[in-house]
DNA sequence: CTTATTTACGAAAACGTTTTCGCACAAGCA
DNA sequence: TGCTTGTGCGAAAACGTTTTCGTAAATAAG
């Protein structure tokens, strides 16, 4: 059995194409009873639309790409499922697209959504991507773009994204307010604007109190390296009493690293991380986090690209969106007293 | 700018679409003068081809669907990761789409894959899911569906599994080795193959050591019903002192309700879980797990639904590939002396 | 009974590719 | 010179839809 096509519907009820079109799309064209006909035997042959002959004739594609630097990381997973749940609404498909953190990855990705193959991009850039050029090529195509999460700054267009500087300070001023006094921020990268936020509001809390010595360490993506990296530092001789992970995948490192070395959290090291780890009551101890709304993230970055699919005037520009996170104290944080 | 076609190419160049066509895709017909003006000039107008008109000819997407019941899950993301892995190196495009456990869904999902939207389906299926007839539609219209991790029994096609039966066996055979007396096998569906398989497995070892009481408990997919359900059991008068979790999700629930029961594990109770969680070395205590190959079973799931699609004489039935899991202990089942 | 209007349908173009075939011209061979 | 072979390109069909426009018959309006 093959693809049944219009034409082979036309030719069995001797119509033509054009009817048998009009009266699946129940045209107030065709007569009732001829509609019926056709839906009958469409029915009966499992008749399924060609997408792209439709697409490539109406310029539509009802298809998203959803572009992400990682898939195996609780936040992008529930982002994906807010997503996909607005998408099923819609009827769109959705397309997945991994950066692996490279710019030169993401930067192909972009330049094949393109050809038509989308209607809209949703970003979260990679930790290496600093300018915007293929995004405003893509805008140039007109294929609306919304970045989630990770925003890039500067560019002109929608960005659902939570409030990192504030969650940076909270999270500094949470540490400081359980007698920390030798803070760490373990960043991911440099130039990435999520992590450069939430280590600017860190630096604030800090300044605000006036500790000079702010020590931030950016991972190098090198699972083994950022190990390596943070096994040296708590067992320097002057190692942190206070540790604020930018992402879920440090968090995880710093406590397997604890584990290993037998320092005990919360009474030798405090640690509060970004994460929407489930996990996070159960550890051992049970980790204080900063959650971020992903699912609703998500949610809201697919609601605002499909407005600008749909509404051709709509401007998407300076449409930023901020989603508060939430600090969830645990006993992570917990004062021990000696 | 809108998209530039082989049209305006061939105005620009004074040559005929087909002589573009032919020259971009390197024809030994076109002469390497005429190639080098027309690839010079198409990356100049930085031209991509519109997939769907190539589409629509070569009868060929280029485009898989995955469908999978949840995307919230370790187990899936790694599977995920793993398909991507040989997309990105075939130049796929992956299409994904969430059944929500639902059978009805399931079927539109597939019902929409028959347009030839996408050459091939990898398929985990739906808690809810018992009969073939959708994937047999599919495979009617030439598509090959090859089944990761869930698969349909009685289904002629591909399948990529792990070792269920003997898991299960493993995993009761240790609680016993660890002194359990009253095993409990929490599961997700009465009909499921790897939830069937992972108890039977786990009847076989009860059998073999004379225990007339098989306790199985089937969640109902319902959250807050099933925090409820393991909650009753966990204080009824006679509480098991050894579970196994069928799947992650279970596991996180027990864990929960230990810690507002105030169970202490493994003391009191010892628990192993199917899960591939990578915070299991972290949680209190961690977990001994069963930890599937997801990645590999993705990757081998993918490789082997590309050959179908690529080979159209290859033959996927009779291709079940199994690929072992692992039992890691660690404190969960640990012997406490009292 | 003519003239407008409505109803129900079909012809054909269009979307942007790929591919088959044909053709003109040049080059090689006897 | 006549014949074959090869080279480089173009015309046109095909993929399966959607949509515009035209038109014949039926109905309504005058």
């Amino acid at each position: 059995m093959t693809q049944v096509t219009l034409q082979q519907l036309a030719k069995e009820l001797n119509l033509s194409i054009a009817t048998i079109s009009k009266a699946l799309r129940d045209s107030h064209e065709i007569s009732v009873s001829t509609k019926k006909r056709v839906f009958d035997r469409a029915r009966e042959l499992n008749f399924t639309p060609n997408p792209y002959a439709g697409s490539l004739r109406k310029k539509k594609s009802r298809t998203i790409a959803v572009v992400l630097p990682e898939v195996a990381d609780n936040f992008f997973t529930l982002a994906i499922k807010g997503i996909q749940s607005v998408a099923e609404k819609k009827a769109y498909h959705v397309l997945i697209y991994l950066s692996h953190e490279s710019y030169i990855h993401e930067q192909h990705i972009l330049q094949n959504c393109r050809s038509g193959r989308v209607d809209g991009v949703l970003l979260s850039i990679s930790s290496e991507t600093r300018e915007a050029g293929h995004v405003e090529l893509l805008q140039a195509h007109n294929i609306p773009v919304v970045f989630f999460d990770r925003a890039l700054e500067g560019s002109r267009t929608a960005k659902i994204v939570t409030n990192d500087v504030e969650m940076g300070y909270m999270a500094a001023r949470h540490l400081l307010s359980k007698k920390c006094s030798r803070l760490c921020f373990f960043s991911l990268s440099e130039s990435l604007p999520i992590c450069k936020k939430r280590e600017l509001g860190f630096k604030n809390a800090l300044a605000e109190e006036g500790f000079p010595e702010q020590a931030v360490y950016y991972c190098t993506g090198d699972e083994e390296k950022d190990y390596q990296l943070i096994l040296e530092l708590l067992s320097s001789s002057r190692p942190p009493d206070g540790i604020i992970a930018c992402v879920e995948r440090i968090a995880i490192q710093v406590y397997l690293a604890c584990q290993q070395l037998q320092i005990r959290i919360p009474n030798q090291l405090k640690m509060v991380a970004f994460s929407t780890l489930e996990t996070a009551p159960i550890l051992d101890p049970p980790l204080t986090t900063i959650t971020q709304p992903a699912f609703e993230i998500g949610k809201a970055a697919a609601e605002l690209l499909f407005k600008g699919i749909e509404k051709t005037n709509f401007n998407l520009e300076n449409n930023t969106v901020v989603l508060p996170s939430i600090l969830i104290e645990r006993a992570s944080t917990k004062v021990v007293s000696v």
